[in-house]
Parts: C-alpha cells; structure tokens; sequence
DNA sequence: GCCAACGTTGGC
DNA sequence: GCCAACGTTGGC
C-alpha cells in the first residue's frame, strides 16, 4: 500500500521551484525523532504532499514521491554543517533522510487558512499547532487536499 | 521581527 | 524521573 504524507520545507530555502529543478533532492536537515522515524517507514513510491512553511502565505504547494528510503543524513557526520550532530557515527548514525522526486506543482495553491477550515483535516498536526516537519496523511485527507489543490 | 507553542537538554 | 531553562518552529 502506498503511503501518504506531507512534508515541510521553507520556500526561501528549498521550494517546490527549486525541487522542480533538480528533480530529486535528498531531505536532510530533519532533526525532530518523531519525523525521522516517519521517514523510516517511507517506501519508495509513497506520495508526500509539498508544503511551504514560514512563507507568505504558507500551504500546500505541490506533489511529490519517496525515490529513495531512509539513509544516513550525511550533514551529521559534517563538523562544518548546521545539521552536525556529535553523538553521531557512521557505524551508528542519529539522524535520516529519505530522497524526494518532484512530480508536479499544486494547479492551484492551497493556502494553510483555507486547509484549516476544511472539516476533514481537523485531525491533522498540520492545522493543530504541530512543527511536525513530517507527518502522515491519511486518504480522507489526502483526497480533501488533492481536490482543493487540483492535483 | 515577534513570540507562543513545543521539543530537547541537563542539573538535581 | 522531574522540570526549568533553553532552542527551534512557524504563523502572523
């Protein structure tokens, strides 16, 4: 069965834009448990809704696919990284990151204001005060989004 | 840029 | 194991 999630990312650091231009980027910088073990249960395949936090509006920006499952997030080992993690050994890495296949942009945008006053989404970490960088979305709420955005 | 909410760290 | 202090997320 295919999974389905949603993931978050700043647009003023790594947008849908820039995933469309390169296609595939490995989702590294997570440093949260109950996302990084999210992660490790992605399947290649899985959709992954785009979303765009801290952004002017924030919401829902396009589609995505797991191309890759959860592997050692290489910035931990990177003593010049933001992302370095000193408990970290590549025999026993903390942290993973999974990589992530553009598909295609949101027709149309669906901003966060509108996503919290959809009644099937009431229930996601999305619109219930979360930081969950990553979290799962079940079809009920996938088909609500996927409607409201066109894709 | 502010700050509330939340997660993590570390002293005890 | 508690919890205060601290750091981060992310909406506004």
């Amino acid at each position: 069965m295919t999974g389905r999630w949603l993931m978050k990312s700043e647009p003023d650091v790594f947008g849908i834009d820039d995933l469309a231009r390169v296609k595939v980027e490995g989702w590294n910088g997570v440093r949260n448990y109950q996302a990084r073990n999210f992660m490790k249960t992605m399947k290649t395949g899985d959709e992954i809704l785009f979303y765009h936090s801290n952004a002017e509006p924030p919401g829902v920006a396009g589609l995505a696919r797991v191309a890759k499952t959860a592997y050692p997030d290489p910035t931990q080992f990177d003593r010049k990284s933001d992302y370095f993690e000193p408990r970290a050994t590549t025999a026993d890495p903390v942290w993973y990151q999974v990589d992530v296949r553009f598909v295609r942009k949101a027709p149309r945008f669906v901003p966060l204001d509108e996503l919290r006053g959809m009644p099937e989404l009431a229930a996601m970490p999305l619109v219930n005060k979360s930081r969950l960088s990553v979290q799962p979305v079940t079809d009920a709420q996938w088909a609500a989004i996927v409607k409201a955005a066109g894709l």
